[in-house]
RNA sequence: GGGCCAUUAGCUCAGUCGGUAGAGCACCUGACUUUUAAUCAGGGUGUCGGAGGUUCGAAUCCUCCAUGGCUCACCA
C-alpha cells in the first residue's frame, strides 16, 4: 500500500482537520453508545399523517446528501433498509448542536432521535431532536449521480461501490436470496448440507491445475481443493445418501470473465439415483429459483432472452451433427476423427483419443450456440474419468452438462462405482499426466479404497453457482457477482 | 502470453494543430428556516499512470514499463 501520509489531498486534510477539531471540542468521533429503535425502512413505510411530535424515533446511518438553508439544514442518511431525509433546525437543537451538524460530511454515520412530518413536496422527513456522530469519515466518498465508474476502483475497493452505486448492492443481496432459495429447495427435498476439506493431500474430482499450500508441523504440501467430489463420494460410501456442499473451489488457471481462481460450486450426491434424475432435479431447482428468487421464468442476459421454461435435450453426437453436420456415431478408429478434424480445422494432440477429438468438436462448433437451456449427453468416457459407461455403448458415460447462454452451467452423470473400472481410469489419467498434462487427475489410493468397501449407486451433480447467478443477475462478468474479484496485487 | 483500447483534480469527464491545465460534483468561506441534482457569491485543490526520447516548447508525438478493460489463446 502506498504510504498513507504521502496520499493524502486537500478533501482528506480538510476531514483530519474536523476531526481534530471535534478531539478538541470534547466530541467522541467514533462513539459507540447510541442504540437505533427503527430502521429507515419502517419509518417510511409506517407513517402516518398527522404524527405528532411525541412519536420519537431512533435511527443510523451514513450521511448520503448536505443540504444547508443557514438556519435550517437537510440531509439524507442511509441505512442497509433505504434512504431518509432528516431535517435539523438551528432554534431547535441550539446554537452549538446546528454548528456540528453543520459541519459534518457526506460519508459520516450519525444516529437520530427526532419525529417524522412531510415536507410541502410531499417528503418523510425525520424532524431532528437531538443526533450523535458515530463515525467520521476522513476521506471523501465519490460523485453523487454518476457513481463510481471505474471498474478497477469498483473491485479493488468494493465497499465504495456498495456505498454509492445501489444497483451493485441489490445485485449482492439477489446473490444471497439465490444461495438461500437453493438450499432451501435441497433442504426440501431431503439433502443434507456437509462441509469437507478444502485442503487435500491429493487434488481430485475435476480436470484442473490445483494450487499449493505448505503445512509446516506436518511438513507436507497440500493441495486447495479444485472440487468436492470424491469426499462427497466418500460420504456415500459411508452411508450419506442424500448430500450438498455449496462451497469454494480454487484452481490455478487463468483469470478471465468467466473465470475466478476462486469459483462457488454445488454439488449434490444421490444414493440409487443416476444421471436421469440429476435432470430433472437440475431443471426444477433452477426453474424453483427463477420463480422464487425473479418471480419470473424469462431472464435477458446480455441481450439474449433466455426461457426457463423451456428446456432442451440432446447427445453430444447429435449436437455435432446439428451444429458442424459431421456425424461421428459410426466413428471407430483415431485415423476417422482424425482426417474429420482435418478437414474442419480443428488441431489435435498426439495422445488424444476418438472421445477426445469429439469433445474438441463440440466445444469449437456446439457450446457457443447452445443459448435456451440445453442437456447435452453421452459425453466420451475418454473425458470423463469419473462417470458411469452407458451400458449399451460403453464408449460414452451417462453423463450431462448444462449450457444456457453459451456458458457451462452444471456438470452431472451416473456416478462410477466400479473401482476395478475407476482405477484403471486413473492409470489412463496418470499416463496423460506423465506425458505432460498437469490438469489431468492424479491416483487417488485412498478413494479407490473406498469404492472397494461399496459405493451405492448414485448420481451426482455440480452447479456453477457464480455462472447461474451471473445469468439470473444480468452479469456478462463473474467480476460483478463476486465481492472481491481476484485482481493483481495493487502496487506503489 | 498475443492483439486492440484506456489511464488528466477525491469522483465523473473535457482538453482543438505540440504553445502557461479545464468543467461539474465534492471540499472551504459567506448568504439563506420545508430544500431535494437546493440556490446565490467567492476559492482550483494537479507527479496529466511511470521512465526515457524527439522538440525552443509535450497531457498531446515516439519507445519502454505498470495497471485495467475488451478480445484471442489457455481453462470446463
Amino acid at each position: 500500500m502506498a504510504d498513507v501520509e504521502n496520499d493524502l489531498n486537500e478533501l482528506m486534510v480538510e476531514r483530519r482537520k474536523k476531526l481534530a477539531a471535534l478531539e478538541e471540542a470534547g466530541v467522541e468521533a467514533y462513539s459507540n453508545d447510541f442504540r437505533r429503535d427503527s430502521i429507515i425502512e419502517d419509518l417510511l413505510d409506517n407513517f402516518e399523517e398527522g404524527s405528532s411530535d411525541e412519536e420519537v424515533f431512533k435511527v443510523a446511518g451514513r450521511i448520503m446528501a448536505l443540504r444547508d438553508h443557514g438556519k435550517s439544514s437537510f440531509a439524507d442518511i442511509a441505512d442497509m433498509s433505504g434512504r431518509i431525509q432528516v431535517y435539523v433546525k438551528k432554534n431547535k437543537i441550539g446554537e452549538e448542536a446546528y454548528n456540528l451538524f453543520t459541519s459534518l460530511n457526506i460519508g459520516d454515520h450519525i444516529g437520530i432521535e427526532g419525529s417524522l412530518f412531510k415536507t410541502r413536496s410531499g417528503e418523510v422527513t425525520v424532524r431532528v431532536q437531538d443526533f450523535k456522530l458515530l463515525s467520521k469519515s476522513l476521506r471523501p466518498l465519490p460523485e453523487k449521480w454518476h457513481g463510481l465508474k471505474d471498474v478497477e476502483l469498483r473491485y479493488r475497493q468494493r465497499y465504495v461501490d456498495l456505498v454509492v452505486n445501489p444497483e451493485v448492492k441489490e445485485k449482492f443481496i439477489l446473490r444471497s436470496r439465490i444461495l438461500h432459495n437453493i438450499r432451501r429447495y435441497l433442504e426440501d427435498n431431503g439433502f443434507l448440507e456437509v462441509q469437507t476439506p478444502l485442503m487435500h493431500p491429493i487434488a481430485g474430482g475435476a480436470s484442473a491445475r490445483p494450487f499449493i499450500t505448505h503445512h509446516n508441523a506436518l511438513d507436507t504440501d497440500l493441495y486447495m481443493r479444485i472440487a468436492p467430489e470424491l469426499y462427497l463420494k466418500r460420504l456415500l460410501v459411508g452411508g450419506f445418501e442424500k448430500v450438498f456442499e455449496i462451497g469454494k473451489n480454487m484452481r490455478n488457471e487463468g483469470l478471465s470473465t468467466k473465470h475466478n481462481p476462486e469459483f462457488t460450486s454445488m454439488e449434490l450426491y444421490e444414493a440409487y439415483a443416476d444421471y436421469k434424475d440429476m435432470m430433472t432435479i437440475t431443471e426444477d431447482l433452477i426453474k424453483d429459483t427463477a420463480q422464487n428468487v425473479l418471480g419470473t421464468m424469462e431472464v435477458e442476459y446480455d441481450g439474449l432472452n433466455i426461457d426457463f421454461s423451456n428446456w432442451e435435450e440432446m447427445t453430444m453426437i447429435d449436437s455435432i451433427k446439428k451444429y458442424a453436420d459431421v456425424d461421428f456415431s459410426n466413428v471407430e478408429d483415431i485415423e476417422e476423427a482424425r482426417s474429420l478434424a482435418d478437414k474442419k480445422g480443428i488441431d489435435y494432440k498426439d495422445g488424444m483419443e476418438v472421445g477426445d477429438i469429439i469433445n474438441e468438436f463440440f466445444e469449437e462448433f456446439v457450446e457457443e450456440k447452445l443459448i435456451q437451456p440445453t442437456f447435452i449427453t453421452q459425453y466420451p468416457v475418454e473425458v470423463s474419468p469419473l462417470a458411469k459407461r452407458n451400458p449399451a455403448n460403453p464408449k460414452f458415460t451417462d453423463r450431462f452438462e448444462l449450457f444456457i447462454a453459451g456458458n457451462e452451467i452444471a456438470n452431472a452423470f451416473s456416478e462410477l462405482n466400479d473401482p476395478i473400472d475407476q482405477k484403471s481410469r486413473f492409470e489412463a489419467q496418470t499416463k496423460q499426466r506423465e506425458a505432460g498434462d498437469d490438469e489431468a487427475h492424479m491416483m487417488d489410493e485412498d478413494f479407490i479404497r473406498a469404492l472397494e468397501y461399496g459405493m451405492p449407486p448414485a448420481g451426482g451433480l455440480g452447479i456453477g453457482i457464480d455462472r447461474l447467478i451471473m445469468l439470473l443477475t444480468n452479469s456478462p462478468s463473474i467480476r460483478e457477482v463476486i465481492f472481491f474479484p481476484h485482481l493483481r496485487p495493487e502496487s506503489n
